[in-house]
DNA sequence: TTTAGGG
DNA sequence: CCCTAAA
């Protein structure tokens, strides 16, 4: 994906769709596995091979054929394009090969084949382009390079871009990983193969069978080097190169310090090669799944299997685990795939969590928010309290967070966050700088006022002592002063909370907020913004249908009691750009009210309606002479008419 | 404390 | 939403 293999490659195109359809032959297995020329477009995605570019395929087949067993399919099909399992065994140097069968697609592939080598446009069905078969790939990579007996480099993580091209990881089978890896690699034949490889990279990185860095010179070691880390080494010891080649190419920092042979990522001890019971368990594994694991192919019997590895680290991780074969073997590799996967995971992890961050920020803030903003009221139920902002998905996130714990309550802040967003408004902000302890101090400090104070009394002032800390806090999190940005969008959160639970519940949700206390000279701060929902606007007009305009305590009392946080003066405000709006959007009954953007939810034009009807009954009962700039506000009730004037 | 209004 | 005057 990252890099555009503008190169013509080989083979099988892999979607996703089909490679369920993959997996499921390849463990039919033993069958000819088929390729066919696709591109790789700069978004990874496979696209089928131009005539030109199967033209040029060919030439470079031709060209290059005698150098590599004649490769033909049993099906007849034209060599390069298929391999039959035979043929790959009859390589000599290819110790190990990955293979995995498609057998069902071999008929259709055949024909697509032919019907390219016809020199017609490649039209791909779904199947042929499916077919991308990991295990194909590698053992036609190796059979491709290995006359030249270069090391094969796979390349889990993220690798220079020559690394890439040979990294397994496109050849993902059914694996979960959809999206598009750009599948770079496999060539067709050994000659495309070989000038793919040889312009991007050095000769070994190309093998994928059995290495024995024991024989590779320092200098053979240090480009192994280079094309395993991608990255060049002056390290003259060959002893360190080698482990650490080795370490790169099995992604395990279990290397022996003897002498060892690494085989698809796997560290061999000389001895170790079991094939019957090796194989045996490989096939199974690639049964099992797609899931990765790194198998050694002691033999070209071996085809089926490891190749899988192309899932993402983090797709991987876990399904490694549950992979419990009973050879020892296999064990091995387990744990060593553990580690690998310990190691990826980190990789990752990093560049994830920059994406991640960013798209979860949001997110992860509003959450936090919630939490603190909860756990000050006590009655709120408590799943909100921790919600974990890292759900089950993936550990992965839950690196990518920190845990902050403030005045007891904990969450999960992104380290993103802390980076500075903007300029810290105040001294303390300045003080807290980055250090989470400092801030969540800060923030138990502050929090622990209302604390205290809570449960002492209701009022409508109660706001702002709540709002203290959770500003705070929001700062905090931050990393510095802005509050506004956080609260804003927090606040926009808890807004939708609202109106998912309040337009049932009609409102008892959330809050029971209701702390008091001496507002300090926090209290100097402003109230959260929060959103009005539909519900709560029913609610009003509701009550004011019923008790009357400007009786606003009693409507808050009767009919916000679940909303706490809605004070009769913001009612009195609200009825007021109710009233507003209503009257503006009158003239042109459709628009409902839109002024501006309204982000929210546009009030339904019922409500509007009504409420225009309310403020016109209100007007003409009220006694109130000339309404005034708005429409008619407030006169008194409709009930209570006879009041009327305020 | 509650309302009404202005900002 | 905030603030305040007036009630």
């Amino acid at each position: 994906m990252e890099h555009s293999v503008g190169t013509v490659i080989d083979t099988v195109g892999s979607d996703e769709k089909d490679d369920k359809e993959n997996n499921d032959k390849k463990t039919c297995d033993s069958e000819p596995v088929v390729y066919q020329l696709v591109r790789v477009e700069g978004d990874g995605r496979l696209v089928p091979a131009t005539d030109d570019e199967v033209m040029e395929v060919e030439q470079l087949l031709e060209g290059e054929k005698s150098e590599v067993k004649a490769i033909r399919n049993d099906k007849g099909c034209l060599s390069g394009e298929v391999f039959s399992k035979s043929d790959l065994e009859g390589i000599e140097s290819l110790n190990s090969i990955l293979f995995s069968n498609i057998k069902v697609m071999l008929q259709k592939v055949k024909q697509e084949e032919q019907l390219l080598l016809s020199g017609e446009s490649f039209n791909h069905s779904p199947k042929c382009m499916t077919i991308e078969d990991p295990a194909s790939e590698r053992s036609k990579n190796s059979k491709a390079c290995n006359n030249k007996f270069q090391p094969e480099i796979t390349s889990r993580e993220i690798m220079p871009r020559s690394l890439e091209l040979n990294s397994i990881h496109n050849f993902e089978v059914g694996s979960a990983e959809t999206c598009s890896v750009p599948t770079n690699d496999a060539v067709s034949s050994k000659s495309s193969i070989s000038e793919s490889c040889t312009s991007l990279f050095p000769e070994f990185s190309i093998i994928r069978g059995e290495i024995c860095l024991d024989n590779f010179s320092i200098r053979e070691l240090q480009e192994a080097f280079r094309a395993t880390f991608g990255r060049q080494t002056s390290v003259k010891d060959k002893l360190w190169l080698k482990r650490r080649i080795a370490m790169g190419l099995t992604n395990s920092c279990h290397v022996p310090s003897t002498s060892f042979t690494i085989k698809d990522n796997k560290i061999i001890l000389s001895e170790a090669k079991g094939e019957p019971e090796r194989l045996q368990q490989s096939k199974n594994e690639a049964e099992s799944l797609s899931m990765n694991i790194h198998v050694i192919n002691a033999s070209p019997h071996d085809f089926k299997t490891s190749l899988n590895s192309n899932m993402t680290d983090r797709q991987l991780s876990g399904k490694r685990l549950g992979l419990s074969p009973s050879n020892h073997d296999l064990n091995d590799e387990n744990c060593q795939m553990e580690h690998c996967a310990a190691k990826r995971m980190r990789k990752p992890t990093k560049r994830y969590i920059e994406e991640l961050s960013e798209l979860e920020t949001r997110e992860c803030t509003a959450k936090s928010y919630s939490c603190v903003k909860i756990s000050e009221h006590s009655h709120f139920p408590s799943k909100r309290q921790i919600k974990p902002v890292c759900d089950g998905k993936t550990q992965r996130r839950i690196f990518s967070t920190r845990h902050v714990s403030v005045g007891g309550f904990s969450f999960e802040v992104p380290y993103v966050l802390r980076t500075r967003r903007r300029r810290p408004r105040k001294n303390f902000v300045d003080l807290m700088e980055y250090n989470p302890a400092t801030i969540s101090h800060m923030v138990k400090t502050a929090v622990i006022i209302p604390a205290l104070a809570e449960g002492s009394g209701s009022g409508s002032r109660s706001r702002e002592i709540v709002s203290v800390p959770v500003q705070i806090l929001q700062q905090s999190v931050a990393g510095e002063g802005d509050v506004k940005m956080n609260t804003k969008t927090l606040n926009r959160e808890e807004d939708l909370d609202l109106d998912h639970k309040g337009l049932d519940a009609n409102g008892d949700t959330t809050y029971g907020n209701t702390n008091t206390q001496p507002a300090s000279k926090a209290s100097a701060r402003r109230k959260h913004h929060r959103a009005w929902t539909l519900c709560e606007v029913r609610k009003l007009v509701d009550g004011v249908a019923k008790y009357g305009a400007g009786r606003w305590s009693e409507i808050r009392r009767l009919a916000f009691a679940s909303y706490s946080y809605r004070t009769s003066v913001d009612l009195k405000d609200k009825w007021r750009n109710l009233l507003r709006a209503s009257l503006a959007q009158y003239p042109t009954k459709k628009e409902t009210k839109n002024f501006g953007k309204q982000t929210c939810v546009p009030i339904p034009t019922p409500i509007l309606s009504q409420v225009r009807e309310l403020a016109k009954l209100q007007t003409q009962t009220g006694i109130k002479p000339s309404p005034k700039k708005f429409a008619g506000r407030g006169s008194r009730p409709l009930q209570g008419e006879g009041s009327g004037f305020l």
